[in-house]
DNA sequence: CGTTGCATTGAGTGTTGTCAAGCTCTGTGG
DNA sequence: CCACAGAGCTTGACAACACTCAATGCAACG
C-alpha cells in the first residue's frame, strides 16, 4: 500500500527508516488481525489494556465522553497509523476507542513491541515518529478548536483528511475527493459543534461551491477557496521534522 | 524543593524513579540557567533549536499566533516542568514560547540529554513521563475547548493550576489561594475566548463567591462549588499511570 | 410499507464577540 | 506632590455566531 512518501518529512534521509519500520511494525502484528464494525468499541474507556494497536483498513476515533451526554472526538486515526502507543507506558486509558466505519486493526503486546523496538531501531524511530507527530496534530486541534469558527474548523478537518490519506497512500496527492465514512455528528463532536450547525455549515461549503459532504464522500470543487478558509489555522510547518539523524546506533 | 508527591501517580513505585531522575535532569541543566522577563520570547517561533528546557521559577507559555492577530495558548509550563522534550526528535518548532511571568529557565542540548537518558534509566523514565503526562493534558485540553462553556473551562483552569501548582510543590496541597501572574488577555488566549469574555465571567465567579482571580492572586472561596462547574470536563482518572515496572533493566 | 437512522430546515434563544468608553493602578517626569 | 501616560480591567450596548427544539425529508432495510 504505502508506496514512496508514507513518511512526509523534511528530512529524507529518515523516510526509508520509517518505511522499514513500518513494514516490521505491521509484520509483527499480522498474527493478530481483527475486523470491527462500525460504531463498536475497540477500547473500552477506563480498561486497563496492554496493546498497541496499527489500522489497516477503515478509520477509528478516540472518543471523550462526558458524564452529562456530551462527548468530544480527539482524534482520528486513518490506515497506518499506529493508536495506544502510550500502552507502553500507561495501562490506564481514559477514553474510549472506537471505529468509525468498519475497521481492520491490529495489535500486538506492548513488552513485545518494546522489546522488538530496542532490537530493531527503524521500529523505535517508526514509533517516535508517530509519538510527535500525534503531538503536532494535537496542538494544531488546539488552536482550531480555541480560535477558528465554524467555517474555519470544517475547512481544516476537510483538508487535513485529504492530505493524511494522500500520505496514507489512500488516494492520490492531488486528488479532490475521497470517502470519510463520518456522520454528521462524529464530524460535529471533532469540531466542537453540533450536528445541527455542521449541517448548515456544509450547506453553505455546496452553495458557495467550495466543498460538498455527502452519502459518505467528500468533494472538494474549489480546493484554492477551501485552503483560503482554512489558512488562519494552518500550520505553516505542514510536517513534523524529526531528528532521527542525530541519534547514535 | 519537590517533596513527597512531586510526581502523583497510581504506580507507587516510580515515583523514586522520577524523583531521582529529575534531580539528575536538573543536576545536567544547572550549568546554563537563564532568566527572562515577563513577555519576552524563549524559543523564537519557526526558528530550529537543539535544546530541551526546564523551568525552575516563574510560568511559561507555548503559544501560536494566527497570522490575523489572533492567537491561542496551547501549554502552560510550571516549575518542574520541561519543555522542548520534542527537540530529541523534532528540529523546527512552529509555536513560540514565551515566558509569562519573570521565569529562570535553565536548558541542555538535546543530545546530551539523550547520552544521559540512555546511560541513566531513572533520566529516560523523566523524560517519557514528561512526554506522556503532556499528551494527557492535552486530549483534556481538547475536550475543554471543544465541549465546555466559558465559565467551565475556567473552572477547569482554576482548579488544574492549583493541583499543578500543588504537585510541583509551588502551593501547599489544600491550599485555595496562589499567585497566577497571567493577565485575563493570557487567560483568554489560552482558554479560546476574549479578554472582555473573562473578565465577566469571573465577576460572576466573583459575585457567586465560588472564586477570585485579581492583582496576579488566585483566591478559591468555594471549592465544591467550583468543582461542580469543572465536573462535566474533568478527567475522571486524575493522574497517568506510567507502567515503567514493567520496564527491563 | 413501516421503521430506523441520518440529514435538513426553520424559528427562537443564548452565549460569546465586537466596539467603545471609562476605570484603576502604577510608574515617570515635571 | 502632581500630572500624565500606559497597561490592564470593567462595563454597556449591540451584533454575530452557534445552540435548542421541533418538524420534515430521505434513504436503507427489514
Amino acid at each position: 500500500m504505502p508506496d514512496s512518501a508514507r513518511f512526509a518529512l523534511h528530512r529524507p534521509e529518515i523516510g526509508p527508516c520509517l518505511e522499514r519500520g513500518d513494514e516490521a511494525v505491521a509484520r509483527l502484528m499480522a498474527a493478530s488481525v481483527r475486523t470491527f464494525d462500525a460504531g463498536t468499541a475497540i477500547i473500552e474507556m477506563g480498561g486497563e489494556h496492554d496493546l498497541v494497536h496499527r489500522v489497516r483498513a477503515g478509520w477509528v476515533s478516540r472518543v471523550r465522553p462526558l458524564p452529562d451526554g456530551r462527548s468530544q472526538i480527539i482524534a482520528v486515526f486513518l490506515p497506518g497509523d499506529l493508536f495506544g502507543v502510550k500502552s507502553m507506558f500507561v495501562t490506564r486509558h481514559v477514553d474510549a476507542v472506537e471505529a468509525v466505519s468498519e475497521a481492520v486493526v491490529e495489535c500486538i503486546d506492548q513488552r513485545a513491541l518494546r522489546d522488538a523496538a530496542a532490537r530493531d531501531f527503524d521500529i523505535s524511530v517508526r514509533l517516535t515518529w508517530q509519538v510527535v507527530e500525534e503531538e503536532r496534530r494535537l496542538h494544531n486541534w488546539v488552536v482550531g478548536l480555541g480560535r477558528g469558527n465554524a467555517e474555519e474548523r470544517l475547512a481544516l478537518l476537510l483538508l487535513d483528511l485529504r492530505g493524511r490519506l494522500a500520505l496514507a497512500g489512500q488516494i492520490d496527492a492531488l486528488a479532490t475527493e475521497y470517502d470519510c465514512p463520518m456522520t454528521q455528528q462524529q464530524v460535529a463532536d471533532l469540531l466542537g459543534l453540533t450536528n445541527v450547525h455542521v449541517s448548515r455549515v456544509l450547506r453553505t461549503l455546496r452553495e458557495e461551491g467550495i466543498a460538498m459532504m455527502r452519502a459518505g464522500r467528500v468533494q472538494i470543487t474549489d480546493l484554492a477557496r477551501l485552503e483560503k478558509l482554512a489558512y488562519p489555522l494552518q500550520d505553516l510547518f505542514e510536517h513534523a521534522e524529526p531528528a532521527f539523524g542525530r541519534h547514535g546506533p
